[in-house]
DNA sequence: ATTAAATCGTTGCACTTGCAACAATTTAAA
DNA sequence: TTTAAATTGTTGCAAGTGCAACGATTTAAT
């Protein structure tokens, strides 16, 4: 993932940040965002350091983790995976962050090389969480669990182009991102694996069907 | 919807195009784009005549339309909603249609004025784009055909604050649109208004329950 | 005006899924 | 090392959903 400040120097990242008339934040551990300022109605946030998760409240009340931001990472409800009221970004450890108005970003009248860039640098950025967030409806949109897994497993072997696929996250965060009960998904998964369509080992999870 | 050449004058916009490289492609009705031309791996296509649509094939095998262009759309594997293989590009009526690869414009060395506004546009685009992806996947993430539709009542409602919505497309739209089958969103349609938490009058909705 | 196509509402039924509850195992923390 | 917390596999059951089939209605095309 490239960095939003990737080749401008800290003289011009200064300048920049003036520019955008943006404000350096601090936020205590276990405080939310929303508590220190009034978010602009688009922003961007750059974490300098810290550590933050997004976090969404559940119907049970439960806080479900969507996100984790540490530095150098970026968020903001432009880019971010979520723009959900139910959802606040809380530290949880003390942490820095820069905090821009995206109208800021579009309306400042410049055309210095190093707010090209940094233009550009945003636009890699939310392309690939735009690829990010369709490949999710991709998967979503399916009606069947089984079809969610399948899609999914279709999308990683695509990537890597290798039939053998190791999850980069638990089954439960699995079932959390394919927006399904784990129970079943484990169900289904023992279905596909009695039907001699995968083999798992751990989260290793091999494709014995042909793509 | 922003245009993306908006704020650029006629001769700018042909300077833009040739440093990117673009190809202007004729597209005959009942065609598809990928018959055309070899897509570059991230594009963008901007319409200037005629009229296409994204359409993707069902696992019956039947033709989904998913999305609409029209002149001066966009649409692209960095924009669409939908980057999928099943998915293809037809022309409805005879169309032209500039392709630009996306890497050209990232790589473009230079600082005119009118480029910058072309990479703002092109910003403003994809990250209204981005909200929307979000929203549906916002939806998307309920387990039930009830909140699913709950969900989106909220979304609209939210949007233009008024409890009265009226549905911008039709029943059988919206269902493919939550990715639900027409005849049990129907079905539970009924139910909250058995409940009497909606009124439906047409595509006119009405909502009772406090949001 | 007539015909064809698309949309819509309804419902029985089978199947899928979420939920709850539990034990077993792994991982992380003290 | 010991203890606590998180992850995982399993399964019965009830509830929710997709599917199919139909007629009624609306919309679009001829």
């Amino acid at each position: 993932m490239i960095n939003l400040f990737d080749n401008i120097n800290d003289k011009n990242i200064h300048k920049l940040l003036e520019l955008f008339e943006s404000h350096t934040i601090t936020i205590k551990k276990n405080t939310t965002l929303q508590s220190i300022i009034v978010k602009p109605k688009k922003y961007i946030a750059y974490v300098l350091n810290g550590y933050l998760q997004g976090v969404k409240n559940d119907f049970n009340g439960n806080k479900i983790i969507i996100e984790e931001f540490e530095e150098n990472d970026i968020f903001g409800n432009i880019i971010s995976a979520h723009n959900n009221n139910d959802y606040e970004i809380i530290a949880k450890e003390d942490s820095k962050v820069i905090i821009i108005d995206y109208d800021n970003i579009l309306s400042a009248d410049t055309t210095n090389a190093y707010y090209n860039i940094f233009i550009k640098n945003l636009l890699s950025i939310i392309t690939q969480k735009m690829n990010e967030v369709n490949q999710r409806v991709d998967i979503l949109i399916n009606k069947t669990i089984r079809n969610k897994l399948l899609e999914y497993f279709k999308i990683i072997y695509k990537e890597n182009k290798s039939k053998i696929i190791y999850l980069p996250f638990t089954y439960t965060a699995l079932a959390d991102y394919l927006a399904i009960d784990r129970c079943a998904m484990s169900r289904e998964l023992k279905n596909l694996k009695d039907e001699g369509m995968i083999e798992i080992k751990g989260r290793k999870i091999k494709l014995l069907y042909y793509i």
